[in-house]
DNA sequence: TTCGTTTTCGAAAACGTTTTCGGTAGTTAT
DNA sequence: ATAACTACCGAAAACGTTTTCGAAAACGAA
């Protein structure tokens, strides 16, 4: 009944077991094993994407051709490559990105690790990234560490199993070991750290001015009369949080003017925490008269309890923040901050990646400082 | 002096024209032509990724073994099994996801197009998708159309070019036509629309109640007390404002208000446009007393003007927004506002997707109304 | 001991490109 | 006429996986 599908033998065949739930015949004659397989079900090549193939077979030519055609490659006919542009124009032909990065050995991706993309600062700085990442012919994968180291390794890993071309990021909180860039650095991926670097490694680097931010913060509040001033840092290991404790430190210094340990709380970008710190400064013996909040949006939750609790800003307290957010602007009284746009922060990053990338053997890892800006308004402005 | 490489004659070789810039040579002998190449340059294979086929040339065994190992068949003895996964993690072998994507017709990642990243509603809408997402196994990529229509056809040939498994859009105010849309849709790609949705497709869509918003917070400027409510529309084209606007049209029919065309003005969300609306609405003869911004920015800006103009909300003129942010809550008088979570709409929508894409032949298309929630603030409270 | 069976593994094709190498034919200079 | 040359194109390998098919060996029962 059955045959062979070697020889098509029939009386040779005897059954050989199951295999995968088929039974398996085997043909003594030609001394092959075989299953029957039954008529394979229909390919549904309606909704295929185009392929080179496809485009050669309806030409009659080699898929090389096509692709030298579709790349401007040198060696081709004119003619030929004007055929062909026009047939694949006309199938509406788009290269699979997944084959030409495999075969390219690059995706032109880089992967972005950010803490939170809610947060105004980062958001902007994705803009700023994604504006300079497109025009260089780049696509962007993004994802949150949610301030977690073990999320952020998570992240670089399925980045780098992405295989992106390189990595921008901006370390979460808790990130105070970082083996997991070291380890990608030695494979040879660019990386470029912004706004939360970390100085352990030899990457390019673009960062806020945060020792001389808090610095003429602190300096501006000193010479609108303020002589307490207390201070809500960040996280106490990032090493954001600890530049801008030490422009304020050495505002204090260059007016002689003690430094006091109760006068200073680490918040950790928890809610409601610089409400504590507020609490705590105003239950003092002597209240502080001035307050920089390292990051603004602390700066907004200590303006608004400070008006609940009726002390007059910035005649008793004066106020200024790190960052600005139209909020800053349009909260009474409005806050005086130092500011830098987040926008030219990711821009100024996926240029240098994109250098990075491109000019992999001679760039030159560098740290760049941007330019902020002292914005003076009522909260710290004692006429 | 120079050898064939095929029968290694010298006194048969000629030279024979140049090919890509080097001598080209002819055996007579074995009738060949060849070129002399130069020792290849060491490749550098220290920082290469470990791939399948190492672990199994250090095993001795064959790559589809390895694969079989590593992803759990059952083919496969036990102690072949662990052997394989213990040599893969001492290498640190991580699969190319390249290569396995292009082989199993499917990438894991899901494309997101929004207008705009920097909008906070958008902000938060994708972190929405990023946790779903992460949480199913996929990737996020992510594109910005910046309001235009053809960067938002132009994202969403990027993402199906990186062959994405599924698609997420908000369609940009410029966007009327859909052909994009319809084109991937019929080639079988699974596509979720959210908040700026398309009635011309049947996709899933996630919106928000933009027509019960508005009717609601228009209703609640009415019991307020207010005659002549103006309103502060969005673009004439995008489906969201129309039913915004209908939401308006709907309260004051209910009772018995009549509609006035010179209250209604359309913004294009640019920067400053409401002074304008709220300009002419106050050099009316009958200035209105009540006012609906169909976006909260704009009730934002309008409540600044108006202080600047000493004009007294609520009493002289209420004014309620649709959406909400911190800013909301914060500005004096804090503004009343309809509001929906976006990191909810963000979340429902990428679930939806993920649904789409497993269950590719039985999804459903289906309309998710969210849930609102009318906030009442100062800016419309009238005592 | 011989046939049917199971377990385990390898060879090879496939995914869709790009690139390398060399063959063929036609052209120019001797 | 022929040596040296140019222009164009195809075959095949490569990128790193997964999957399909069947071979080999070992086992069990008649």
């Amino acid at each position: 009944m059955i045959a062979c599908t070697k020889c098509g033998s029939v009386e040779n065949i005897v059954k050989s077991g199951f295999i995968r739930g088929k039974q398996r015949l085997f043909c003594k004659a030609c001394e092959v094993h075989f299953t029957i397989n039954l008529p394979q079900k229909e390919i549904n090549k309606t909704a295929r994407q185009i392929t080179i193939v496809d485009i050669a077979k309806s030409l009659g030519i080699s898929p090389s051709t096509v692709s030298r055609a579709l790349n401007g490659r040198s060696d081709i006919n004119p003619m030929t490559r004007q055929e062909i542009i026009r047939v694949a124009t006309e199938m509406d032909y788009r290269p699979n990105l997944l084959a030409q990065s495999l075969n390219r050995g690059e995706t032109h991706t880089i992967g972005v690790v950010i803490p939170n993309i809610e947060r105004p600062f980062f958001a902007g700085v994705l803009a700023g990234i994604q504006k300079v990442a497109t025009e260089a012919g780049y696509r962007v994968m993004i994802c949150q560490s949610n301030e977690s180291h073990s999320t952020e390794t998570l992240n670089v890993q399925a980045l780098v199993a992405s295989r992106v071309d390189g990595l921008l990021i901006s370390h979460s909180k808790e990130t105070t070991s970082f083996d997991h860039i070291k380890l990608q650095l030695r494979r040879g991926l660019p990386i470029v750290h912004f706004d939360r670097v970390c100085n352990e490694v030899e990457t390019a680097k673009v960062v806020q001015e945060d020792f001389e931010g808090s610095f003429v913060l602190t300096e501006h509040l000193i010479l609108q009369g303020c002589k307490r001033i207390a201070v809500c840092a960040g996280p106490r290991e990032l090493l954001i949080s600890i530049s801008r404790l030490n422009g304020y430190k050495a505002a204090l210094a260059k007016y002689d003017i003690p430094l006091r340990e109760e006068l200073i709380y680490h918040t950790n970008f928890i809610k409601g925490e610089s409400l504590l710190a507020l609490d705590g400064w105003l239950n003092l013996p002597q209240k502080p008269d001035g307050i920089l909040a390292v990051h603004y949006a602390n700066a907004i939750d200590m303006i608004v309890e400070l008006k609940k609790r009726k002390i007059k800003i910035p005649s008793e307290i004066a106020i200024v923040g790190f960052g600005d957010e139209l909020i800053a602007s349009l909260i009474e009284p409005s806050l005086t901050v130092f500011h830098h746009s987040p926008f030219q922060m990711g821009a100024i990053a996926a240029k240098m990646l994109v250098d990075n990338i491109i000019h992999k053997d001679t760039f030159q890892p560098m740290l760049q400082k941007m330019n902020g800006e002292l914005i003076i308004r009522q909260s710290s402005l004692r006429k």
